[in-house]
RNA sequence: GGAAAGAUGCCAGAGUGGUUGAAUGGAACAGUCUCGAAAACUGUCUUAGUCGCAAGGCUAACGAGGGUUCGAAUCCCUCUCUUUCCGCCA
């Protein structure tokens, strides 16, 4: 959510970098400002008026302390017309601070000024490409027979449990997946981040704060009973964990793996075939909050971060910097990392990693004391490092050999073996 | 699922209709003292909206939402949550 204060000093600018995302609703920022406009104006009034009811109140007070009954009983009829009104503008400025709100939740974040133009993937600005895709032998796979002749993990029997998309893994394919959990997460330790367990369902007002509603609730599993969301990403419970907190310091820094659950309605193909999409997978965690002078910096580093994991895991990679058009409702500016998936032959997305500037923070109130004292809004960040399925993909696929799957030397002091068989 | 109690500032904890935005203590911060530190002493110390160039003014908030009243942290109603006990269970 864009600041209203923000809106209103710099009304001109935001519409244009509005236009960088292929915003169409431009009207909507001269909306709430008009809106804003009224809900000023009856605030005042509102506050004068209770002022007025205030002081009478008070003098009627004395006036009964010194007994003056007859005089404090004449007064109370002073408030009566003053209350009536009071009661009708509580009545717009509430329904002036909603509309607002209704409008405000409606604007995307602003891009950042190096955001590429552009409406379609096509149009990413490819920032660095590392590695070499490797050259396979004849008879190469992709992941999922890999899978079958492995016996890694099996997606027709998650059918029968659950439901498409929610894969079952065995032996050595169980095993990588906790591998390379513990893996992702020492990572980010070491790089000081502070490991956090958090809950895997959340309430409405965590949703919301992060984003993903009012949006984009179709892509949520909700419980019946109690409105839970399944979390989509840790992102959610690990951000609102600083919700409505004045912090004391900055950088926070945490990292944590959790299960993800996408329902991800309507794609079909290639493109969902194996683990290139599922609605239920593991996923470690990057999220900062920190000083809005340092924000881009950090992104800097996050990425580099990510980027350190991926060599290390031996996969070529490239990093994109995502256009306008293909950037989230709340992201500022954002960067995909994508791995080659070598028998596929095609980039799959593993990790995106994004500043939101105070977009999130705005909405979740999540502040901190300046220089001066003063309350304001810290910048949120937050990154995969990394989701697990395609990378397991690409892992699979890149390492193949004749005679079987080479684990990176990285992590096999965390799968306690060097070769799938 | 059954029963009881409770929800006040960063924390603890007063406050049951009229200078209570809120006593007191602790923490924190600044200063005095000190070579330095501790102790002691002094001071500061909620957030948000709104008006103002500013100083500052006004308004709101004592779990949430309604109600009674000239006036509510204090009275009434509804909801939410927490704690304890019982039941069930990992």
């Amino acid at each position: 959510m864009l600041e209203i204060i923000a809106i209103r000093n710099n009304a001109e600018e935001i519409k244009q970098r509005l236009a960088v995302k292929n915003f169409k609703e431009i009207n909507l920022i001269d909306d709430v400002l008009a809106v804003d406009e009224t809900r000023r104006s009856i605030q005042t009034k509102l506050d004068e008026n209770l002022s007025k009811q205030n002081v009478i109140a008070k003098e009627i007070g004395d006036l009964f302390k010194q007994g003056k009954k007859e005089e404090a009983d004449k007064k109370k009829s002073e408030t009566v017309s003053l209350k009536e009104e009071s009661k009708q503008f509580e009545t717009g400025l509430a329904k002036a601070e909603e509309e607002m709100k209704d409008i405000l939740v409606r604007i995307p974040n602003t891009p950042h000024k190096s955001v590429p133009d552009g409406k379609t993937p096509e149009e990413n600005e490819v920032v660095k490409l590392v590695g070499e895709i490797p050259a396979l032998y004849e008879d190469a796979l992709p992941h999922w027979d890999l899978a079958k002749k492995y016996d890694l993990f099996d997606l027709e029997l998650g059918v029968k449990i659950t439901g498409a998309g929610f894969p079952v893994y065995r032996k050595q394919g169980a095993k990588l997946q906790r591998a390379l959990i513990s893996f992702f997460l020492d990572n980010a330790i070491e790089a000081g981040y502070t490991e956090i367990i958090p809950p895997h369902m959340v309430n409405e007002a965590s949703a919301f704060a992060t984003g993903q509603l009012p949006d984009k609730e179709g892509q949520m599993y909700v419980t019946k009973e109690e409105g839970f969301y399944l979390i989509p990403t840790a992102e959610v419970p690990v951000t609102n964990i600083v919700r409505d907190e004045i912090l004391e310091t900055l950088p926070v820094k945490f990292t944590a793996y959790s299960p993800c659950f996408r329902r991800e309605a309507g794609s079909y193909g290639k493109d969902v075939r194996g683990l290139n999409r599922v609605h239920q997978f593991d996923k470690v965690e990057i999220v900062q909050v920190v000083h809005p002078d340092k924000s881009y910096a950090v992104l800097e580093e996050m990425v580099k971060h990510v980027e350190s994991i991926l060599q290390k895991l031996e996969l070529p990679y490239r990093i994109l910097r995502l256009c306008g058009g293909d950037m989230s409702f709340a992201s500022a500016l954002t960067y995909d990392f994508e791995v080659f998936s070598a028998a596929q032959k095609r980039w799959l997305e593993v990790s995106s990693v994004s500043n939101f500037e105070t977009f999130q923070s705005n909405r979740m109130k999540v502040r901190f004391r300046d220089e001066n004292k003063k309350t304001r809004l810290a910048h949120t960040l937050n990154g995969s490092a990394l989701a697990l399925p395609r990378i397991v993909a690409s892992l699979l696929e890149n390492h193949q050999t004749a005679d079987g799957i080479k684990i990176p030397a990285a992590l096999q002091r965390y799968t306690g073996f060097e070769k799938i068989v």
